[in-house]
RNA sequence: GGUGGGAUUCCCGAGUGGCUAAAGGGGGCAGACUGUAAAUCUGCUGGCUCCGCCUUCGGUGGUUCGAAUCCACCUCCCACCA
């Protein structure tokens, strides 16, 4: 199986501008290619992460990915698929944030000896002046065939003002630039990002003559035709272990249902495809499964020490889907003997105790980001969801005091939310 | 440019003077059942120092004891006509 066949088994592939021609390009060995983010928040969450997985394949094959991180796109803000424009951010925010998913990013892609290079769109776009740009590429972008893409279309009608209008030139002439000093032959991108890569790849041609092509992820929906990646309150799933704390992420993955799992695996795990079948065959150990899918994406957003403490803390907690080990797989995960579960910690200012009423365990769960708002945990509270040092908690306006967190306060919201929480 | 229609709580969408924190559905959360799954049933789903108070129905003013509901102006969308 070379390299696109594997990409088309895993169900990477949703759209190519010559699938015959990229199947050839990839069979070499060292092609490079491009994938871009915009630097919208300071962390990725697993919305993101499709591209990523597929740059990851690729490199594992031999090709060297470009990652951009578009610190000059961010200042404008891509149009497609979005309902509405989104705020401008200011500089500052963005180069944090630029920052911020390098590093994430890293994790993910290996950058060592060459073997991928990290650019910044602003290095080039935030050095060219506009009636350059215009006279370089203007002349080659037809205002009738931009208006006709689904992205702009679809924005005709609840308003797009000119500078987002403006994204996919940009984006165009990122790939044309890549082209020019890096060699790059290919992008890969969301599918959200096909017109924007097409303009790009036809740029690139008519500019240098090149042929260079791009390819398409699908996106990814769960069941109820949300975007991937949501959960508890419409809350992402952030690969930042502050935001989200590895045991959450875990948890994630391990609550995904059936019938997604052998999807999710081929995806998000690096397990050969024909190991992923055997694993997802129902009448194995889907339980099973689901906790190596778990475990391997653990791995490889937070690194294999946090993935096995997550899945000792759940394990413990909640059972082992395999305890005398039946299941063969080629994974590192192991069975861990009994361990104290490490829950996820959180703590909070020693001064919140300092109402002489003492602290409501409702405003408790909202420090703890359990529920959103004091109200919010009012009623959880109201509907029994909630537990204090394995106690149930009956009365909305129940209290906890100083001794209670004696040994870390064990708060719990419904069966699977736990939070440790300590005072600082 | 002209005429008509619209903007409602996370989303869709009722509501046309007090009984409206605002029907219904979706989504989400929680409870029961389970396999930390799905399906199903039940409850909750603006905020707060919570049996009371405060803030919401595009924006700003006004009428009224009282407005999401009536009036004026503004902003943005939609439809038809030119």
């Amino acid at each position: 199986m070379n390299i696109f066949q594997e990409l088309k088994a895993r169900g990477f592939c949703y759209q190519a501008t010559d699938v015959d021609a990229i199947e050839t390009l990839l069979s070499g060995t060292g092609v490079r290619f491009y994938c871009g983010f915009d630097p919208t928040g300071n962390s990725l969450h697993v919305g993101h992460l499709l591209p990523v997985m597929a740059m990851r394949l690729l490199q594992k094959a031999g090709h060297v990915p470009i990652v951009l991180v578009g610190g000059a796109t961010g200042r404008i803000g891509d149009p497609s698929g979005k309902q509405t424009a989104r705020p401008i951010m200011d500089l500052e925010t963005i180069a944090d944030n630029v920052r911020c998913l390098r590093g994430q990013l890293s994790r993910f892609i290996e950058v060592e000896g060459g073997r991928a290079v990290f650019v910044d769109n602003a290095d080039w776009l935030c050095k060219i002046g506009y009636i350059e740009m215009l006279r370089e590429v203007g002349h080659i972008f037809s205002v009738n065939r931009m208006l006709s893409q689904d992205s702009v279309k679809s924005r005709l009608e609840s308003g797009l003002s000119f500078l987002e209008f403006n994204y996919s030139i940009l984006q165009a002439y990122d790939f044309m630039v890549l082209n020019r000093e890096y060699g790059c032959r290919l992008e890969i991108g969301g599918q959200d990002q096909w017109g924007n890569m097409v303009a790009g790849t036809e740029l690139v041609r008519r500019k240098s003559g090149a042929e260079v092509h791009a390819m398409t992820i699908p996106l990814l929906m769960d069941s109820s035709g949300q975007k991937f990646g949501k959960t508890s309150g419409g809350n992402n799933v952030w690969l930042d272990p502050a935001r989200t704390s590895t045991f959450d992420y875990y948890q994630f993955w391990r609550n995904s249902e059936d019938s997604v799992v052998e999807k999710l695996m081929l995806y998000f795990s690096p397990l050969a495809v024909d190991e992923v079948k055997r694993l997802c065959d129902p009448a194995l150990n889907i339980n099973r499964a689901k906790e190596i899918l778990a475990y391997e994406a653990t791995c490889l957003a937070h690194g294999e020490a946090a993935a096995r403490e997550a899945y000792a803390a759940a394990g413990s907690r909640f059972g082992y889907a395999d305890p005398e080990g039946k299941v063969e797989t080629s994974s590192s995960i192991r069975l861990v003997e009994k361990v104290e579960a490490e829950l996820p910690v959180v703590s909070i200012p020693r001064s919140e105790l300092d109402d002489p009423r003492g602290l409501a365990v409702a405003k408790l769960l909202t420090l703890a980001g359990l529920c959103k708002s004091t109200s919010d945990g009012r009623r959880l509270i109201q509907g029994g969801a909630v537990s204090v040092n394995e106690e149930k908690v009956s009365d909305p306006s129940a209290t906890v005091a100083g001794a209670d967190f004696a040994a870390g306060l064990l708060l719990r919201s419904g069966k699977k939310n736990f939070r440790k929480v300590t005072l600082e």
